[in-house]
DNA sequence: TTGACACCCATAAAACTCCATGATATCCCA
DNA sequence: TGGGATATCATGGAGTTTTATGGGTGTCAA
């Protein structure tokens, strides 16, 4: 397993297509694509390799049958969008992520570790301030993180 | 013997590549390589082997939408670098790690054990000095209460 | 016929591979 | 145990491949 890590910037052209960082390409391997939609929560898209969303889709939509499970599989997966990757590993971004997120000339392809995200650089620039500006401000709660995180303590040795 | 050790200064040639430590090299194993990120609280820069991030990206995988997560895998994995070792075990330190740390000719490669760090020769000096200063503080404290506490000795591997 | 979209090709920059060299460190045998 | 032979390592440079990105062309369908 290998997992989706960095900001990679690239643009979008006039045909609205972007370039897949390479790492990322690899890792989705083969048939060459993965699925979006637009986050409910901020101006992200979220990414997923095809088996990722498939598990998504059983945990959201299996055993029962509430209101609340039904709005949100419809939420996800109404506004999902396969996108497959070309011969030179671009891929078209939809007018209507590209909207959700507000991308216009250029695109950050975000690694979250088993997904990614797609913004607009300056939008994740500030989601990636206020993240840090609350992580620093939550971290004496913190000093009771799970086991495994990497420590925010200068003092301690990595786990 | 499976734990980082030591401290080793290398040069950064003008392509920003830069000899990963021969002892280190054999610990991290194959595939030739791991990950780096640049850390929250000092101007080091934190180092693992893929497992231990794998590990990492199975506590935050992003199947729940929480912000907590979002959150924090944001702040882990967007600007983690899978650097990678080439055949004559170099790897190149990526513009915005440099910038991090403050790296210009040489990096100091510095084991903690399970992790290692990369840190400006000078900078890593300066840490060390303070952080000697601050456990020999902490320990002129603690022996006036002598419950069993972990030790804060340097020499002592402990903890 | 006009888009939308899949291909194909071209190019500059960045990354990677390969080879060479000097400096240590390690080995081996008289 | 001395000292030469042999590896290993860090480092530099050159050449090759990959990547991101721009543009063109053909096809299928509305």
């Amino acid at each position: 397993m290998t997992i989706f890590v960095g900001t990679h910037v690239n643009k979008v052209d006039r045909k609205g297509r972007v370039s897949v960082p390479a790492e990322f390409r690899t890792l989705l391997g083969d048939p060459a694509g993965f699925f979006a939609f637009p986050s409910f929560v901020h101006l992200g898209i979220e990414c997923r390799k095809a088996a990722d969303m498939e598990s998504l889709s059983e945990k959201v939509d299996g055993s029962d049958f509430s209101d609340e499970q039904d709005n949100l599989s419809d939420l996800i997966f109404s506004s999902t969008h396969k996108l497959s990757i070309d011969s030179d590993g671009r891929i078209i971004l939809p007018e209507s992520l590209r909207q959700h997120a507000e991308i216009e000339n250029q695109s950050a392809f975000v690694g979250k570790g088993k997904t990614f995200q797609i913004w607009k650089p300056s939008e994740h620039n500030q989601f990636q301030k206020h993240a840090r500006e609350r992580a620093l401000a939550d971290r004496l709660a913190l000093r009771q993180r799970p086991q495994g995180l990497p420590s925010l303590d200068p003092m301690e040795n990595g786990t």
